[in-house]
DNA sequence: ATTTTCGAGTTTATCGAGAATTTGGCAAGG
DNA sequence: CCTTGCCAAATTCTCGATAAACTCGAAAAT
């Protein structure tokens, strides 16, 4: 049962959602990427016109090349195109971002579910380092709070930890589909974080490592009902949070 | 409460899953919806390879504006790309349609459950008026069972209002994102349907009418519960269909 | 007999220019 | 004052050509 050789790898979970870059890497896979990461960061106002004759100068590529990674963009719905009107970034809105957050629990919890289900200790290995990582972010995150461009740098690297700490969690359910949904919507999550993120660092925190800590422990005991739980509470939280904060930061950009 | 200024159109579901082609109709938009129809069809082969140079022939189009097409088939995962290695058709598997069905299983119930809470009259009337025409296709199909060339038109027919009919029932949900998945998915389940086709045919059939029109009686009853779970009843038997005859169509074509 | 190397032939990725369409402002008319 | 029509500028869409990368079979090497 505990048998080495019974190990198997822990499913993939793709940064990218769309196009599998191993041999070589393209100027559109280049550009997406970097049109990707600048439209989660906020680089580019939700709802504002990508117009490819601006962004190719930008990127130096050519026309064609752009609109292709544009179009990649799309399957990621962080792209919105229109006939004849060329893209724009995906506008937000309160109701987008609870249709969003409401539809990543149902989804996330079951994925969490399956996970326990399925998942074996290569699996369980994942999540231990991924939150032990995860905390040194946080806690290096929070000795440079009042230092903005160190700040920053340290806010970015909790980020990437803290996507790879919710992959890993449900990284072992079987259901490509369900994984592939999840990286969507986290994304999307994503965005809408890093949106508040000025304002929520000043705001009294509440303890996330330790919402954290407690998933971890529910998951590694394997008590399916208690980690669901544990996660449709944080994420509840954590929603109720921006939304107190989302006309402030977002005065009439939704469109 | 029944005035009818309260009564709002259900919410739109959409054909396209991308692109908003309202004004301008371009040859990319209309590229992207042959080779989507095509291409859940079957009339290219599930891992075939899609050659650019070959198909802009094939469309009168040029390079890009084919590649472009090709692209925004990404996000209805109906073909995968790879860097420098060009476009395929996505793959078939026994695998990927139990992970498809269970999936969408889920997000349809919920849905359902929540258009069921959501919903008004003019939704009601929308199912009422789906199923009726579905039954009308659903005749002309069974006579027309043995004569080939008109019978593959009734199944065309056919297909449009089964999804239209699906599509109503889940239509009053208020989660967009919801939504966007399952007309994903249920393209998908389009495309394994139409493999087996030819097969279930002749098999003696189990009354698919019978199971819709249950479905719309609990829905129109407003009885979740019972809607729930008479809509998962339909897909598994479905699956279990397909899935016994899918080695017997798919000779080692899946990749 | 198996592996490696090489090269011709395909196919993919990329570009820059040209055609078609939308946008925004300004003037004429209601 | 508000609508309508028109024009110029900006932008999108589309194409055909070229550079870069891959494929596959045959020759050479192990």
């Amino acid at each position: 049962m505990t048998d080495v050789s019974e190990i198997r790898d822990p499913l993939p979970v793709p940064f990218r959602v769309n196009m599998v870059v191993e041999r070589g890497e393209t100027r559109i896979g280049k550009a997406y990427e970097e049109l990707k990461d600048r439209i989660i960061a906020g680089h580019y106002h939700p709802g504002e016109k990508l117009r490819v004759e601006h962004l190719k100068r930008d990127f130096g590529v050519s026309g064609s090349t752009l609109r292709e990674a544009l179009t990649m963009l799309i399957a990621d719905r962080l792209v919105v195109a229109e006939g004849q009107r060329g893209f724009k970034v995906m506008p937000v809105s309160v109701e987008d971002l609870l249709d969003l957050s409401r539809t990543r629990i149902h989804l996330e919890t079951e994925a969490v579910r399956q996970a326990i289900a399925y998942g074996n200790e290569a699996w369980e290995g994942q999540i231990v380092s991924a939150f032990h990582i995860l905390s040194r972010a946080h806690k290096d995150m929070r000795e440079k709070k009042r230092d903005g461009e160190a700040f920053g740098e340290a806010f970015n690297q909790w980020e990437d930890r803290h996507r790879a700490f919710h992959y890993s969690l449900f990284s072992a359910t079987p259901s490509e589909w369900t994984r592939y949904f999840l990286v969507i919507l986290y994304h999307q999550s994503e965005r809408y974080r890093r949106m508040f993120q000025n304002v929520i660092r000043k705001t009294p925190k509440r303890n996330t490592e330790d919402e954290h800590a407690q998933i971890v422990e529910a998951v590694l005991a394997r008590d399916a009902d208690r980690a669901a739980e544990l996660i449709e509470r944080h994420l509840r939280i954590t929603i109720n949070e921006w939304i107190q904060h989302f006309h402030s930061v977002n005065e009439g950009k939704a469109a």
